[in-house]
DNA sequence: TCTGGGGTCCTTCAGCTC
DNA sequence: TCTGGAGCTGAAGGACCC
């Protein structure tokens, strides 16, 4: 029995999905769009491996003393607790609430069959993350049916094959579906007729737009702009005075409901990195510069993995009171290789003359990336013709085979098999370890 | 209250070339 | 030969998303 024939989410469509009105016009009629979003995705995932913790608050997030939560079941978002709130906040909000720590590796593997499914409907998928995707189902109606009972069959799907519920907006434009798929929620399906984008839209807080944060949302409020309404009908002239050329523009557009992009299949990646807050703010130096050689190293065999190489290293540190600053440099080709990338960023680290700060948190980025197979290697006179690349490629081999952490550079060994920084252990770390499938 | 981690995109500014 | 402006690129920071 499918879940259609169990129960329905308590949000239906806005009109019958099937049935076109009196005048043959049918409600979903040239809404193409879906955005699909799985419920509390990581909570979901979590509940279908532990039912016997369905219906009470429980959330997924770091346990460390810095932790944030990275999702909460519907009944612990009853207590007020959300996503990126401080662990501490949401276990003082909620006492009794479940911890349970993020295994990524689960989430992966859920996504993967979820997407599948997406697939299986249409080529034109655009993942956003692990837990959400745009569909453009127009090649897909003559054999499915319309956009609507397309999006019930997914619904369906992802109950029965993956056993989590989701939530599918359907519209005209992007924008405009996923902002029904989040009015949906939980297990709901909207459907937001292309004559009816604009009384949908603009009773709407501007803070639902999409590309509306926080400070956007507080430069809209001095200008007294609170709906989706006020933004309509405020001179472009004054958005892009407030918001800068592009933002402005853009949330002009979007108030009427104009939304030129289409769903496309991503391209390459951008950029890689990785960061890492520590348990307690560090002043060393020497410690400082092993988490970057941990951090490149990490980033280059993720580079590897995917096959990337990138020209620009960056570095990022955060400091005790939160301020953050960035340095980047922009090599001479590409690299994959950990040991030039540690170079970069430590080089980069070092110029700062940091002294003794107090640092939260340091990360190292790779952007500019081309495939590896573009990878030109000029060899120095001088330069053995096996190198650093030659035995990083080893490392990865050993790792494939021998597990996370079987080879390491020799500083990263000796600290974590005394000095660990912080009285932390170092090696291998908790985090580290934390993502499936990185390298 | 006290703020993770991995990304993308935009803006601003400075330096360089033509 | 010098100068100013346009256009490009890199660097840095910030906002936003999940």
């Amino acid at each position: 029995m499918s879940r259609s024939q169990i129960t329905r989410g308590a949000r239906m469509t806005q009109a019958d999905v099937s049935a076109p009105t009196a005048d043959g016009h049918r409600d979903d009629d040239g809404c193409p769009v879906l955005h699909v979003d799985m419920d509390a995705f990581y909570a979901s995932c979590e509940l279908r491996r532990r039912p016997e913790l369905a219906g009470l608050p429980m959330i997924v997030g770091g346990d460390g003393s810095r932790g944030v939560v990275t999702a909460a079941t519907y009944e612990a978002r009853r207590y007020g607790i959300h996503s990126a709130m401080p662990m501490s906040r949401a276990k003082r909000l909620c006492p009794q609430v479940v911890v349970l720590a993020p295994d990524f590796a689960l989430y992966t593997e859920v996504s993967a069959g979820v997407m599948a499914i997406f697939r299986d409907v249409t080529p034109v998928v655009e993942p956003l993350s692990l837990d959400e995707a745009f569909l453009d189902v127009s090649g897909a109606i003559r054999r499915l049916g319309p956009p609507a009972v397309i999006a019930e069959q997914i619904r369906d799907r992802v109950h029965d094959e993956q056993g989590i519920t989701c939530s599918v907006g359907v519209a005209s434009t992007k924008f405009v579906a996923k902002l029904a798929s989040t009015r949906a929620k939980p297990d709901g399906l909207l459907v937001v007729p292309a004559d009816r984008v604009v009384a949908f839209l603009h009773p709407l807080p501007v803070a639902q737009l999409w590309g509306v944060g926080e400070k956007t949302e507080e430069a809209l409020a001095r200008l007294g702009l609170r709906t989706v309404g006020d933004l309509a009908h405020t001179p472009v002239d004054t958005l892009v005075r407030a918001l800068g050329p592009a933002a402005g523009a853009h949330l002009a557009e979007l108030a009427w409901g104009r939304d030129p992009r289409r769903v496309v299949a991503p391209e390459r990646e951008k950029s890689v990195s990785n960061e890492e807050t520590f348990p307690r703010d560090v002043d060393d130096p020497e410690v400082v510069r092993r988490e970057l050689l941990r951090l490149a190293e990490k980033v280059a065999a993720r580079l590897r993995a995917a096959g990337y190489a990138g020209r620009t290293v960056g570095v990022k540190v955060r400091f005790a009171d939160f301020t953050t600053i960035t340095r980047s440099r922009t090599l001479a080709s590409p690299t994959d290789v950990g040991q030039e990338i540690y170079t970069t960023a430590r080089e980069l680290y070092d110029a700062l003359g940091l002294q003794r700060a107090r640092l939260r948190l340091v990360g190292v980025k790779v952007e500019g990336l081309v495939g590896s197979d573009r990878l030109t290697r000029q060899l120095a006179l001088d330069e053995p013709e096996v190198g650093w690349r030659e035995a990083e490629q080893a490392v990865d081999r050993a790792t494939a085979r021998f597990g996370r952490g079987s080879v390491r550079p020799a500083r990263l060994l000796s600290a974590g098999e005394g000095e660990g920084w912080g009285g932390a252990p170092v090696a291998p770390r908790p985090s580290a370890d934390r993502r499936g499938g990185e390298a």
